[in-house]
DNA sequence: CTGTTCCTGCTTTAT
DNA sequence: GTATAAAGCAGGAACAGA
């Protein structure tokens, strides 16, 4: 996964073979036959693996070699051979790199147990929810409303720099010297070595430094040799990667350094430092912080001035590099967390949360969503909203009617979904295992062909459908007859199955979000009149 | 037996 | 098998009223 986001800058969330060789490279597997692999004849079977070996060679020399160069990197730097790295993940990789270093300055390794026993291994703070380890970062609750000129300021890299700063490592924290007890980490209880470095801020430190000071300006210097900037490039990703999982491994339990006191100190020194900042913000120089979550403050009509006296106390009093990231012509907010969108002033939309993003909304839903942002991004000054809202209006009343009138197909209608967890492990009948369960009785997909992290795709439909479930020690359920809200989508018959009637609950849903944000109502839309409407 | 309310499992996203 | 915070839908249990 880390290497398909940093080679391919996250551009394709599919996995499979099929799907990232046809996106990649424009061609797919050959055509499966009727057949299962096992049933096939000697020679299809071989033309078939020959042309899978040949699409995974050719996505490894993708774009100049580049996946090939980023494991070559993260290989030496973590010092492992090509086998060990492609079957083990990020944890198995830092832990590597952490033996080495250990070897190298003739230091004890400890076992798993020789750092629970000593430094514990539950979290002190309270005020946990349910199946969690221990206290993450906070987010700000957002101001409801429409925001004009707003800067997002946050802290760069802020979990490996305070591993850096604070000097956090499994045999800093909680350290055996008395003199080191008062150097405490705010709320939950630890304190850290003031006497000696620990090996894990050092060489995460090193990491980063040497990707901020070295690779990362080579990577975009236009005096530096064509071939030397794209190798910086591919090695400050490839440091991105370690550095961006160096935090969290330590509250991993597959992790031999697992350290509950290092990860949980980590986030209460952020927790700390947004707040500190938000003070700061609000009571030193009198501005409207209106949101914020884990290194970020959205600040409401800062000057220059404001912004180089943040950055210059960021530098002072956390002791981390605060840095300008988004500049809102203006940001809209609900009273959700996690959820808001905005135009900046290049003039890109950003959205985050809004349902309308996310892939378990049907396509035609997420393209008006996209059309209705377009009409928003022409908004630039308050008086431009009268217009917009009417644009908004009709493109959505078009949509309704089509779905009305069933004028829509089944790419329209459809919704994708991942497992989780194993069929097996399933307890409640979820429209993915009803998708899954249809597709085995069907025999459209091989017993024990589908697991964790694969998906399905389906339809809702609103009147249930019956479905036997087969004898198959697969399902945790009885070889019974269930009811099912969904279809996968190899089974839909396009005449009888696709009902307008879901989706249009589900655009309710989607729209409503935005909607009420720009004082408009799905009701007014779909021309239902309020009693507002007599006032 | 039927309709409503509430709790929780599951999935996806933000950082 | 890096982490937690948070939103939202849907299943299903619990409850209320017939």
């Amino acid at each position: 996964a880390a290497i398909r986001i940093y080679a391919f800058g996250g551009r394709y969330d599919k996995t499979s073979l099929e799907e990232l060789s046809t996106a990649l490279l424009g061609e797919g597997k050959l055509t499966p036959s009727e057949k299962w692999i096992n049933e096939m004849d000697l020679q299809s079977l071989v033309k078939y693996n020959v042309r899978d070996s040949k699409l995974t060679l050719k996505l490894t020399q993708f774009d100049d070699n580049i996946v090939l160069n980023l494991m070559f990197v993260l290989m030496r730097i973590c010092k492992m051979p090509l086998f060990d790295f492609t079957r083990i993940a990020v944890s198995g990789w830092l832990q590597m790199w952490l033996v080495y270093e250990h070897r190298k300055r003739n230091f004890l390794i400890p076992r798993k147990e020789d750092i629970s026993e000593s430094k514990g291994d539950t979290a002190t703070s309270n005020a946990i929810i349910a199946g969690k380890k221990y206290q993450g970062a906070i987010v700000l609750d957002p101001k409801p409303g429409i925001w004009w000129d707003v800067q997002v300021l946050d802290f760069a890299s802020l979990y490996p720099s305070i591993i850096k700063t604070r000097n956090l490592s499994y045999e800093t924290i909680r350290c055996h010297h008395v003199e080191c007890r008062s150097n405490k980490v705010p709320e939950v209880g630890h304190w850290t070595c003031t006497k000696r470095n620990g090996i894990f801020a050092i060489i995460l430190g090193f990491i980063r430094d040497t990707r901020v000071k070295w690779f990362k300006p080579r990577s975009g210097d236009p005096s530096i040799d064509p071939v030397e900037r794209r190798n910086s490039d591919v090695i400050q990703s490839s440091l991105k990667v370690l550095i961006n999982a160096g935090y969290g491994v330590f509250g991993s339990v597959a992790f031999d350094f697992y350290c509950l006191p290092v990860a949980e100190s980590t986030t209460a020194y952020a927790r700390d430092a947004i707040k500190s900042l938000q003070s700061y913000v609000e009571d030193q120089l009198g501005l409207n912080v209106l949101y914020g979550d884990t290194d970020s403050v959205f600040i409401l009509q800062p000057t220059p001035a404001n912004i180089s006296q943040l950055i210059e106390w960021g530098d002072e009093n956390i002791g981390v590099e605060l840095g300008t990231d988004y500049e809102f012509r203006y940001v809209v907010f609900s009273d959700r967390k996690k959820n808001y969108f905005g135009i900046t002033n290049h003039g890109n939309v950003i959205v985050k949360g809004l349902m309308g993003k996310k892939s378990n909304t049907p396509q035609i839903i997420r393209e008006h969503f996209s059309n209705v942002l377009d009409i928003l991004k022409q908004v630039h000054k308050p008086q431009d909203f009268e217009n917009a809202k009417n644009k908004i209006k009709k493109l959505l009343q078009q949509m309704i009617v089509r779905l009305e009138n069933n004028d829509f197909t089944i790419e329209d209608a459809s919704i994708r979904m991942s497992l989780s967890r194993n069929l097996r492990e399933y307890g409640t009948w979820t429209q993915t295992v009803q998708a899954v369960t249809q597709l085995l009785e069907s025999k459209i997909i091989a017993p024990n062909s589908i697991g964790i992290g694969d998906t399905v795709e389906f339809i809702k439909v609103s009147s249930p459908i019956r479905v036997k479930i087969p004898q198959t020690r697969e399902l945790s359920f009885p070889p019974e007859t269930r009811s099912a809200s969904v279809i996968p989508v190899q089974l839909v018959d396009s005449e009888r199955d696709l009902d307008g009637k879901p989706i249009i609950d589900a655009a309710e849903s989607t729209f409503s979000q935005l909607l009420i944000t720009l004082d408009m109502s799905w009701d007014n839309i779909m021309g239902v009149q309020s009693l507002d409407d007599f006032f």
